[in-house]
DNA sequence: TTGAAAGCGCTAACAG
DNA sequence: CTGTTAGCGCTTTCAA
């Protein structure tokens, strides 16, 4: 039995008060000019007519709708979750709702010119500002703010908060190498993506400084994604001196090494270590991580900044660079000074 | 370098293309009358000038935004991202885009009013439909379809995707006996929800069905949260004859439970077992938990349903009552290691 | 095959 | 203090 009626507009309230539509209006935005006993009826109205406001009419008339856009690839994923919840905090702080926005499907969402179209899509009708997780694209057309979680350029031309991807890549490989590994497997990303290949420095770097050898037929091209993984894996696994441990590039890749590796019979930890990257492991899935908490501060810190945006306060400086310890380049806000030092007493 | 350059709309299209708009709003619907090449400048015109339809204005003049809205308590919360999760499986194989919306507070969401708001808000305007997770309202008025997931009512007047409570409860009492636990404690939920109510008829015909006791003391008035679940606990592991195992009603009981058992200095799951309900746990978080994949598949379901509704497809049945499969997660104590592999076994 | 024009529900001048 | 009115960007008759 469910209700079909057509829904109630600003006409009916201003019919069933006896007022016009504009006085209407102004109640419902807290406009000081309205008599109080005019007032009170229309609220006594709205409630009994149990009217809601059009969204798509107001934000196609009216200034902002407090409402923040969050574009992201696919929320099933552990790295989109995570960055969800630093969201969600920061949102649960604020008077702003949150439209996130998604096409379930990661695949769909890579290409520059698609995000474009997600950005156009709320920011230019019912949102304030959008934060965008993980865009390849380097420029933006929008109405309004635009903050970027983790952008694949290096120098996008908007906010953005950044992962520490070649600190993140050193730790992961010094805490290899501190267990006692000396041939330490790594299964490269994207060559295009700045990540990708920020890690693979790390990777190198590290290596040298801790004097070890760098044999290049440790290093093979992955792609981020677990299938590539799985072969590169079984080469790395079945070579003659192999490795004792692998960084497996992304989550996904290590998802990857898993499967390999269960396919070839290695247990792990107990004859390879695996190194992930942007995951959450789930318990006993993989035996380290690299990130964590990290991620929620980077989906908090983001929209931190697109509210200070979209209230018109300048921030003094557009790109955050976090690591396991959140970094921040260059001077900054108060605001982010306070996250910066949450973050770091809290790891 | 953000561009605020105005939104490019309809109407710059149809000038730059020399055409009206309604011929543009005619290649935009993917109408047929419109002469080939007509419409191959229009799409020329539009990609040339990056042009975005407003969804507002769209959704306001137009029967569908081939939107789906997801009215969320907390993305946060372990609970609500599971059935994000199978929402989300479905929306990817669907040609649906999802908007979430949160008010990123649980307790904002706490009303039915508050409830009805929210679904008028979304599908009085921008989406064709809406799934609604754990609503307390017993109806809607809405201008599109609705179905809920884990409705606290239990014959809502709409379509529904519901835990089976009552067998879900069962499961657990009935693990709890099976590893020789005689002395269950019982933290009941709000009263007033049938969730409650049904957990609570299955703890007592499950004792009864195995010829135990039933002690009215073992049973105590929680409402779901954390918080009074501490008081709970206290009262129930500090009495006499203290139970040797406690279900903990629901997640955020369960962590309530572990509070004042660590208060109290009590082993889990050496000293007590406790069993929730709707968690996923943290690694070695809770010893027993009885929702999973099961949380995802009811967001899973719930989206199918509401899709075949917008497709005008009549479902043949308004309720999916979705059987509860006990998983075993997290750590255990070694005297019940044996029942805890028989079960998982089992699964 | 196309254009003109009427509105969807709302806000924001501008009058009164 | 309140009403009238002009659009926001779009879809959809209705004519041409």
């Amino acid at each position: 039995m469910r209700n079909k009626k057509r829904a109630v507009t600003i006409q009916d309230v201003a019919k069933a008060a006896g007022v016009s539509v504009s006085t209407v209006s102004r109640v419902l935005n807290e406009k000081v000019d309205v008599a109080q006993d005019t007032q009170e009826r229309i609220l006594d109205v709205i409630k009994q007519l149990g009217y809601t406001s059009n969204l798509a009419a107001r934000s196609m008339r009216g200034r902002h709708s407090h409402l923040i856009g969050l574009i992201i690839p696919d929320i099933g994923f552990p790295y989109s979750i995570e960055i969800m919840k630093g969201v969600n905090q920061a949102i649960a702080q604020s008077d702003f709702g949150l439209m996130v926005y998604t096409t379930g499907d990661i695949q769909k969402n890579a290409t520059a010119s698609l995000e474009q179209h997600y950005v156009s899509l709320l920011n230019n009708s019912i949102t304030d500002g959008v934060i965008i997780v993980a865009p390849i694209a380097q420029d933006f057309y929008s109405d309004g703010p635009i903050v970027s979680v983790d952008p694949h350029k290096m120098k996008p031309n908007f906010p953005s908060v950044h992962a520490n991807n070649y600190e993140g890549a050193r730790q992961a490989i010094k805490y290899l190498i501190e267990l006692g590994h000396t041939r330490i497997g790594f299964i490269a990303g994207r060559p295009e993506l700045e990540s990708a290949e920020r890690r693979l420095r790390g990777y190198r770097d590290t290596l040298v400084e801790f004097g070890l050898p760098l044999d290049e037929s440790l290093i093979v091209q992955g792609d981020f994604t677990q299938k590539i993984a799985v072969g590169c894996a079984h080469q790395l696994l079945t070579m003659e001196n192999r490795p004792t441990a692998i960084f497996a590039g992304n989550d996904q890749s290590a998802i990857g090494v898993y499967e390999a590796a269960e396919e070839l019979g290695f247990d792990i930890p107990g004859d390879l270590s695996v190194v992930g990257f942007d995951n959450i492991p789930e318990a006993g899935y993989l035996n380290l991580t690299t990130i964590d908490q990290f991620l929620t501060d980077m989906g908090r810190v983001a929209t931190e900044m697109l509210i200070q945006l979209i209230n018109q306060k300048p921030l003094e400086t557009l790109t955050y660079r976090m690591q396991t310890e959140l970094i921040i380049r260059g001077s900054c806000s108060p605001i982010f000074q306070e996250a910066l030092h949450e973050t770091k007493s809290a790891l």
